[in-house]
DNA sequence: GGATATACCGAGTGCTATTCAATTAGCCTT
DNA sequence: AAGGCTAATTGAATAGCACTCGGTATATCC
C-alpha cells in the first residue's frame, strides 16, 4: 500500500528522530512535573510512540532522567563557553563575572533540575555518567583560572580547587537562598549584588598583590595625575565659556 | 481480662512513644534505602505497628520524612552549639575552625540526607517547616560572625551574607567533591586541607586589617578630595550654564 | 459495667513503572 | 518484486507501591 517512491526514512535515521522525541518530551515533562510527578505514558505520548518504545531506548524512568541531564550539563558547558568568548574584553575578571552572572542565573531558573542531579544519585548505580558531565562543566572554570595565573593576573600560589568550592558553591547556595526566598519578580534584581562581590572576592584574595607598596602609590600618582590634568580643562573650559 | 494494676500507659504517653518508635524506624528506614527506596510497609514493621497507623500520625510518606528531617535539623543545631561551646579559645577563627570541621563532617557522612532536604521541596506544599528548621541551623554561623564582629576580629564592612554562602556553600561543595571522588578511607583524610583553607580566607578576607594600611587610606583620602573638588567646580558651571 | 470515643489494623483500591507476546516495518537476497 | 529475516514497536497484562476504609480493640468516663 505505502509508496516507497516518497524516501522512506532508513532504519538508523528513524531511531535518532525517535531518540531526539523522547529525549525532548521527557525534558519538558521532567522539567513540568519533576521526577517523580512525571508520567511515562505522557512522555510517550507527547513524543507520539507506544509507552513499551521507551523501554527499548532506555533501562528505566531512571535512566531516561539521566540522559536528559546528560543533555542538560552539555549544553550548558556549550553556552558557558559561548558566554565567555563572547565578552569583549579578555581579563580575568570580566569573564569571571560573566560567567557568575551566566551560572547563577541557570541555578535560579532550573534549581530542581540540578537537585535532581545529585539526588538521583542514590537510585542508580549509572553514576559515573552524570559525574563526568559534571566535571566538564566545572572544567570551563578551571580554564579560566588557569589563564588567569598564566596571565599573571592571578597569584601563582592560588589553590584552584578552593577557588572552585568557592564559585561554584557559593553561587549555588546563594542561588538557593534567593530562589528561596524572593518571589520569581525579584529574583532576577538580586543576583547583581551576589555576582559583584563574588568578583570582589576573587580580587582581593586571588588577583595578585603589587610587587611593591612602590607601585602602589605610583598608580595613585598616576590617577591622581590625571585628575589634575582633568581639573585643568575644565578649568579651561570653565574660562572659555565665560 | 488486663488488669489495670500493672500501670497501664496513659493515652498520651503512649501516643508519645509511638511517634518516637515510628520516627525512629523511619529515620532508619529513609537512611538506609533513600526516600523512594524506603518502603512505608518496612517502617511500619520495625516501629512494630500497623500499616494503616502511621496515616493518623502523619499525612503520608512526604510529611513522614519531613519530620525526620526536622528531627535531624534540631539535632544538627544543638549539635552545632555544643561544639562551639567546647572550644577551650573563645577567638572567631578557632570556632569557625571547629563549626567548619563539624560541619563538613556532616555533610559527608549524611550526604543523602541533606540532599532530600533540598529535593523534597517540589513535591510537598509544606516547605516552610523545613526552611525554618535549616534557618535555625545557619543561624549558628550568624551569630558567631556578629560575635567575631562586636569583639573587633572581623572587619565592620564585611557583608554577612556573603560570608555565609560562601562558608556553608563551598563547604557544601567541598563536600560533596569528597563524597564523590574518595572512597571511604580517604573520606576523613582530605577534610583537614578543606577547613584550613576555609579559615584562612577568613582570615585575610574578612580579618581586621593591620593598622599599616593606614598609608593606603591617606592616599585614597587624596584622590577623594581631587573628585570633590572636581565634582563643585562641575557643579558650579552647570548651575552657569542654566 | 456499659456507653462512648479514640486508636489501631491490614485487606482492599487505584495508580504507575515495567514486561512481553504479538504485530509491523525496514532490509536483503534472489 | 516477492519472500524471508531481523529489528522495532505496541499496548494489554503484570507487579509493586502508597494510601483508604470498614471493622475491631482499647481506654476513658459516668
Amino acid at each position: 500500500m505505502a509508496t516507497k517512491a516518497v524516501n522512506p526514512e532508513t532504519r538508523r535515521s528513524k531511531l535518532e528522530r525517535k531518540e531526539r522525541a523522547i529525549l525532548d518530551a521527557a525534558r519538558a515533562v521532567f522539567v513540568e512535573h519533576g521526577f517523580d510527578g512525571a508520567r511515562v505514558s505522557e512522555i510517550a505520548r507527547r513524543a507520539q510512540i507506544g509507552e513499551g518504545t521507551i523501554y527499548s531506548y532506555y533501562e528505566s524512568k531512571a535512566e531516561l532522567m539521566l540522559a536528559v541531564l546528560q543533555q542538560f550539563w552539555d549544553g550548558l558547558t556549550r553556552e558557558a563557553e559561548a558566554v565567555m568568548a563572547s565578552v569583549a574584553a579578555d581579563g580575568f575578571f570580566d569573564r569571571l563575572r560573566a560567567l557568575a552572572q551566566y551560572h547563577l542565573n541557570i541555578l535560579i531558573l532550573n534549581a530542581d533540575f540540578i537537585n535532581l542531579s545529585f539526588a538521583l544519585r542514590r537510585n542508580n548505580s549509572e553514576v559515573s555518567v552524570s559525574r563526568d558531565h559534571l566535571r566538564q562543566y566545572v572544567a570551563v572554570f578551571d580554564r579560566l583560572f588557569l589563564r588567569g595565573q598564566d596571565r599573571g593576573e592571578l597569584r601563582q600560589d592560588a589553590v584552584l580547587w578552593q577557588a572552585r568550592d568557592i564559585f561554584y558553591g557559593s553561587l549555588e547556595y546563594s542561588g538557593r537562598s534567593i530562589e528561596m526566598t524572593l518571589d520569581s519578580d525579584h529574583k532576577v534584581r538580586e543576583q547583581a549584588p551576589v555576582v559583584e562581590q563574588m568578583v570582589a572576592l576573587f580580587r582581593s584574595h586571588y588577583g595578585v598583590i603589587d610587587k611593591a607598596d612602590a607601585k602602589d602609590s605610583s598608580m595613585f600618582d598616576q590617577l591622581a595625575q590625571k585628575l589634575d590634568q582633568l581639573s585643568d580643562k575644565f578649568d579651561a573650559l570653565s574660562e572659555r565659556l565665560s
